[in-house]
DNA sequence: TATAAATATTAGGAAAGCCTAAATAATTGT
DNA sequence: ACAATTATTTAGGCTTTCCTAATATTTATA
């Protein structure tokens, strides 16, 4: 058994490995687990004592099938009680991360799966981000920025890069949400920005945030 | 914020003061705590620092305001866990203590009274004990011993004593479960055993079994 | 009531997970 | 290529929560 700690390790581990690049640096895992490079160290010679990541001083860090497996399974439940809270007690999405961040460490194979049949097996989270299932396969999804797209292109919204507080909170002010049709109208030279057009409204949007709204083009 | 570990300490010390004396000595909590008589002193100290009970040397322990209401935050947590885990995930009664554990850690206000709305304000677990409402109120039922009832006296069986796994696997394994009517037949003056009958059905159980059943007689 | 038994506390130490400061390795710029 | 910079690791300490062994207090008993 895990301690929590641990579990965030490998959970970071996974996600900065799918997003950057295959081998991560301990500076990038101490940063976005809020500590210091020496923790990390010594976390990452603990794991790997565990054998769940393969580690060599100086040379960064990969999980290994079953630290990744586990990660998913921490995704997993991060996702799913994710769903549950927006679904089922009408949180907003923008508020059930942080509370995620605790039950995703709730240990009970039972739990998770009786959760998962209750939520109705649901393959993405109120984010837009795949839940893995029971086996730890995740569903691939073609998604591309919305900034990639070309101009009268359009698409349907359907999940979020950042997850930051503050950019969830922007997309529910301006009725951006998930599933919602959205058309690139022109792109301004000057600093990227873009006219979009939703519901037959158009209003512009940064580059910075075109970049974060991932889209699917038919 | 409070570690898990002073959370346990103050649920225990509560049920404890519940159930047996006003104070609360060591040695018993550290039985219940599983843990060691010198961990208990010292984590008494600690509480009693924060001001959330009052703790004399060799003298014993006893939740003040703020403590009794921390520990019966934790209660509701624990007992709306519980509930949603039979209500709505279909668990059995004697599966979710252990979960439950778990789940009445998470912090979260918001989460606790959106999860007692989903569950529609529930007054009572699964076990038959009573749910403290947000102010830590608790609905006071008048709730006694099957043992202490009489021959031919009826009533209805509304909660357990003991919420230990195999009581409970006892009481399903026999179809006895809350709500129903139960009613003394006799009484074996050799073991204290009683006859009973439910719905009609007759049989016996044995003193220890009616000292842990509570029952409403009207 | 003096002493034995039971209970509680203190002393000192371990593991986990974090920290700062110092040392070492890797990378970069010229 | 090698000095300067940056990244990483080692060394040593701190806090929390637990432990065992030793000591002190209370309670029970002769």
């Amino acid at each position: 058994m895990l301690s929590k700690s641990e579990e965030n390790y490998l959970k970071e581990i996974y996600a900065l490995s799918e997003s950057s690049k295959e081998v991560v640096n301990t500076s990038l895992l101490a940063n976005k687990l809020a500590t210091k490079s020496p923790s990390v160290t010594e976390m990452l010679k603990k794991l790997a004592k565990k054998n769940l990541l393969k580690y060599e001083k100086y040379k960064g860090v990969k999980l290994n099938t079953q630290g990744k497996s586990i990660a998913l399974g921490i995704i997993r439940k991060h996702r799913l009680w994710e769903t549950f809270l927006v679904d089922k007690l009408n949180f907003n999405w923008d508020e059930v991360h942080v509370i995620a961040e605790q039950l995703e460490h709730i240990q009970s194979d039972q739990l998770t799966d009786r959760l998962d049949e209750f939520l109705g097996f649901p393959t993405m989270d109120p984010h837009g981000d795949p839940i893995p299932n029971k086996k730890g396969q995740v569903i691939k999804i073609n998604k591309t920025p919305l900034f990639n797209m070309g101009i009268s292109e359009e698409g349907v919204f359907i999940g979020v890069k950042s997850s930051s507080d503050s950019f969830l909170k922007y997309l529910s002010k301006n009725n951006i949400s998930i599933g919602c049709k959205i058309k690139i109208i022109s792109i301004e030279d000057f600093d990227n920005s873009l006219k979009i057009e939703i519901n037959n409204l158009r209003f512009n949007i940064s580059k910075d945030v075109a970049q974060n709204l991932y889209m699917e083009v038919k």
